[in-house]
DNA sequence: ACTCGCTACCCAATCGTTTGGGTAGTGAGG
DNA sequence: CCTCACTACCCAAACGATTGGGTAGCGAGT
């Protein structure tokens, strides 16, 4: 046991070297004047937190947590982490956590109902002291569930009406691209709108509707297409659109930046040229959607912050208080994809 | 204290409940015929199991790896998860761990050396039972200072020489490239190389030059230009490429999708066609390289599997067992961004 | 009748911290 | 001189599980 690393080195250890007993480091170490009672003298105290430093003493979080009942973990479920934009907001939560001294624990649930529990299982097992959930589906059975076991938890990225929930204000969103579309000229337009379960599409496409119809526009049933949220829902969503060459739309708006480069794809094997025989429009902005060959215009979501105010949020019903959701305001960015005055000039 | 999810229930409890030992009680639900000293009668042990089943009890892991100095935690460290390269293989190093009981930690260093060590040292103050390394430099110097402090670690996606790792065959990738470039007849080739600390970036480089110098090619340092990873840094290099418009190649290798994809848009705005003015083949294969609005030729590899092998040989090096270094096997993809007779047809 | 060897358990120490509750020793106040 | 209030510590009991080492009881063998 000559390990060099965190972990050779304990309480007992530094109080024996020191001849203090261990409770009388602890108490040094933790320094909080609130459990200080009576702390030690000052030059004991220095001396402890120099061998402290010096030995690189690091209290074992398992003892810790043993004891103090809280494991200073997050766990976080996302459908999928190599979905560019969760891994964005998870970016964020890393940060905020680390910046907490929280770790966290994060798992893919594929969007799969069974595994979301099994998943959350797991998490609860390992004792974490609240979750962070991006993957709700908005019939939010399982949350109920997490309630009545008194689980401290907080949404992410998809909203559940009831639920305290960090994410973009995506009826904004919506409502952003159906404006410049508008502007733009475009009558008839289609949507992919991702996922029925998901907050997130069906929010955006809500927004969109409202907008458009607002605005004088006609958006029937049938132009609403539901599809998954990756490049090949997408694909294969604007493939069913513009498959119908009697009613092609004029423009597509993807609830999502992955799904609108498969339709860009799709657009393409139809022979149309995009940003110019037709719009896309996606939604979150992703790194890729400015440099793309045709760039796409895309609503910026704060993805980075929404997990650093998930984290928030958290942390703040763990400290007992209520607290609200939160919604990020988006920004319509709008590039060569839905640029018409590009396209004639 | 009458939480009903995991956790509210112990080992003591549980004996109460049935009139025995808790120590008994462990033995049983240990199961394990190794620990199994005297086990228990047929009957007491099934009353045990039925009533832990319906308690839900779950042993607390906190106690556990008090008590056995052994986690069941992984550590993950990648430069950032929003690559969707590191983000597919930590998918299967989830779902490996998780096959194997392990759970994880995964964190962001983004390719700073000083973030490294920090992240490493919060993984190992928590205890972790072992370290999957993405994000290695090739001046391993840290590396050599987990391996003085016994710390139980393999390396995945990059590799280093003389460390374990799970990574793709990089140089075969690589000359895979050169190979069908030198088909397709390009002559005049650049290469946008990625980072010079990364070992993926170097060996798919390198395994490219050297096919080709094998094939009669030749290939000036001024062809070769290190780059970020990111679509940006690869828009950035193409764009220092395609501005010398006096040796202008025909063919572009980006070791990366992204940084081929940041090349494709730098092509279009030299007003180059790709696939047609200029070849560009990327890397990876990621999930996006088929559904540009110009199909990226790419070399695909198995990243899912990299992180379940990554997992594998961990949890061999954690077992004592001598473990050698696994290379898998990259496929080149050919899509319009390269195919030239697809042009002219 | 006595020992042997089982079976089916129980005991108690231990992992590293935290924390409520002491207690010597000291200086001041009466 | 006695009491009181500090200061600067020490003690020991948790937290929940694991594990080496018992031991009571019983049937069998001689």
């Amino acid at each position: 046991m000559t390990g060099i690393g965190p972990g050779s080195v304990t309480l007992k250890d530094l109080a024996a070297e020191l001849g203090l007993h261990p409770s009388t480091v602890s108490r040094i170490l933790h320094g909080k004047a609130d459990t200080a009672r009576g702390a030690a003298a000052p030059v004991t105290a220095q001396r402890v937190r120099d061998l402290a430093k010096k030995v690189g003493y690091s209290p074992d979080p398992q003892a810790t947590s043993l004891r103090t009942r809280r494991t200073h973990l997050l766990g976080v479920i996302v459908p999928r982490l190599s979905d560019l934009v969760l891994a964005v907001m998870y970016e964020g939560i890393d940060e905020a956590a680390d910046d907490a001294n929280y770790s966290t624990f994060v798992m893919n649930s594929r969007d799969d109902t069974s595994i979301q529990r099994r998943k959350m299982e797991i998490m609860l097992s390992r004792r974490v002291d609240g979750l962070i959930i991006g993957d709700a589906h908005l019939d939010g059975n399982i949350l109920d569930d997490l309630t009545e076991r008194k689980v401290p938890f907080v949404l992410m990225n998809r909203a559940i009406a009831g639920f305290a929930s960090a994410t973009c204000d995506d009826i904004l969103g919506g409502a952003l691209v159906a404006q410049h579309l508008w502007d733009q000229g475009h009558r008839d337009v289609s949507i992919i709108a991702g996922e029925p379960y998901a907050s997130t599409g069906v929010d955006r496409t809500h927004g969109f509707v409202s907008r458009f119809r607002a605005l004088g526009g006609t958006i029937p049933e049938s132009a609403i297409v539901w599809s998954r949220f990756d490049t090949l829902g997408g694909h294969t969503a604007a493939d069913s659109i513009l498959r119908d060459t009697d009613r092609r739309p004029s423009a597509i708006f993807a609830v999502n930046d992955f799904a609108a480069i498969g339709a860009m794809g799709a657009a393409n094997s139809h022979g149309l040229h995009v940003g110019r025989d037709l719009a896309i429009v996606g939604f979150n902005d992703t790194s890729l959607a400015a440099q793309l060959p045709i760039a796409l215009s895309s609503v910026h979501s704060p993805m980075h912050d929404i997990g650093r105010v998930a984290v928030k949020l958290l942390l703040g019903v763990l400290n007992g208080d209520a607290v609200e959701s939160i919604k990020l305001l988006p920004v319509l960015c709008v590039r060569d994809s839905s640029d018409f005055t590009w396209a004639a000039g």
